[in-house]
Formats: C-alpha cells, structure tokens, sequence
DNA sequence: GTTCCACTTCAAGACGACTTGAGGTCAAGG
DNA sequence: CCTTGACCTCAAGTCGTCTTGAAGTGGAAC
C-alpha cells in the first residue's frame, strides 16, 4: 500500500504517517522508489497507537511501551492505575459542576457546597492534571483526490 | 497583598497570575506605583479557576464561563454531561489495559479481547479527545527569598 | 521519452498555556 | 539622596503534536 491508502484506511492524514514513523512508532515495509510501502499490519499498529494514545500515553511513551520486547505490562497497569484516580476525580468534578449549574444562589459565593470544593482546591490545589478539549479535528490538506 | 503574596498562597508563579490578568480572568485592585495590589478575593477567584480548569475549560472559555453575567450554568451542565461521556470512554480502557497487562498471550496479537479493542478502534477511531499528562509542575524563578 | 502528479524532504508555522530574559521603574530603608 | 530589589513590560522561547509550504523525485500512463 501507498501511504495515502494507509491514510485512508486508518483515518488519519499522510503527515501523522511520517511523523508517527520520524517518532519510531511506526515503519514503511519498504520503498518503492522514494514512495513508503505498507502492508496491512500498519493498520493493526495505529489502531494500537490510537488506543493506548486515548488512554493518556504520550507518543514518547508509546515509543517505550511498544518496545522491543512486546507491550510493557508494567506501563499498562500504571496507566490503568493513574486512570482509576483520574475517573474518580473526574467523576466528583462532574458532580460538583452538576451541582453548581443547578444550585439556586444567584452567585456561587453563595452556593456551600461550591464553598466547599473551592475550600479544599485553596488547600491543596489540583493543578496535577490538565483534560485539554477535543479540538475539533481540523483535517484538511493532502488528500488523494 | 502584593503579586508575590498571592503566588504564594495560591501556590502559582507571578508570570502565570499575570497571564490570567491578561486573559481578563483575574483583576488587581489597583496598583501601588507600578505593583499590582490584590485583596483576598482573588484567592476565590483563582481557586474557581483551578477547579474548572481541572474539569477541562481551558482558559478561554474560562472567560465565558465567568462572563458578567455570573457562572454560566450551560456551560457548567455541558461540561458535566461531556465529563460523563469521558468518564465511561475512560473507564473502559481502564479495564482493556489492565485486561492487557494480565493477559497471558505473549504478544498482543494472541489476545481475544484485545484484538476486540483494535477492531473496535479500526472501526471508528477515537481521535476526539486526548489525554495529556502531568507535565510534572516545573516551577522554578521568580521567587520572593 | 515526455508528462503528470502523488509522493518525497526539510524547515517553519500553529496552538495553548505558560516561562524566561532583558531592560526599566519606583517605594522603602539606610 | 541613593541604593536596593521586588516589581514592571514586552518579546521571545518552550513543549508536544502535528500541519503547511516550497522545492524536488520518479513510477506509470500516454
């Protein structure tokens, strides 16, 4: 396969490809030419890499996660770990926020139970975490016609 | 107080809570020659910030949230109802993780459930949303001795 | 054998949230 | 009055993940 079928297949644009392979994450079978050649087991290592990626890792990491010797069970179970106590918090934010959209006082100065989550981040601050948003996919450019 | 006496107790570097002055997300009470005199509110103020931020506004819509017009409580339930999506999507590759590092198979390929996660993902990527790390809070200059 | 155009490389730009550095100001203490 | 040094401004740099653009290459169709 052309890097544009790969493209295609895996949904994403020939220059994530590149700079996927430049990272070490993936490799061409070969060149035809100065053309990447790939066969259908790319496919199956980006769905890997989109995985692993939605759960958190860095594509450094990924680099180091898929190393030499297979998956590294270590690195999964700390991942799966530090997910744990990302959902927690989150899911406790999410209630916080539910509460604060609902709650009547004209101003959350007013609102305790906001009072209170705003008493424990002045204690210990989170800022341990940050959950950028989606971004909105911009795809554009390099497109076989 | 002055910005060094806010930095501390918010636990943030000046250069971030001038950052904020210039986003519009927090104001000085007036200045003091050129030094920018703050009084304990903007500790409320900031702690708000932290809390949302960590629920994944970034900055920008930050400064919707907290418009003129109070907390917007849209927002709030938007983000809520996103949090819970995230939550699920997170929770099971949590267990798809821990799924993988217990498996047995020595390469990946060898293992079912795994193999359902790639499929599932060659189906329809996730790509919507990512999941960056802690970064690690390299604070450092700027301190008050 | 010439043309076409999908590919190639490499450098630079984009974005969000800050940080860093150079050079300047000014209130307070000696 | 002079010095000190915490503050100031503004421009530029950083980090990660890509994207974009300019300029070049070469397989395949005609």
């Amino acid at each position: 396969m052309d890097i544009a079928d790969v493209a295609q297949r895996a949904g994403l644009p020939a220059s994530t490809l590149r700079y996927y392979e430049e990272k070490g994450l993936i490799a061409p079978t070969g060149r035809h030419g100065l053309r990447r050649q790939y066969d259908e087991a790319v496919l199956e290592r980006l769905a890997l890499i989109g995985v692993v990626r939605s759960a958190g890792f860095s594509l450094d990491e990924i680099g180091r996660l898929l190393g030499e010797r297979g998956l590294d069970r270590e690195m999964l179970t700390a991942r799966a770990e530090e997910l744990d106590r990302t959902i927690t918090e989150l899911a406790a934010l999410r209630d916080s926020l539910r509460h604060a959209a609902a709650c009547p006082a004209p101003t959350h100065r007013e609102c305790p139970s906001f009072q209170q989550l705003l008493r424990a981040e002045l204690d210990h601050p989170v800022r341990t975490r940050t959950f950028p948003r989606p971004a909105g996919i911009a795809r554009s450019g390099e497109r076989r016609s």
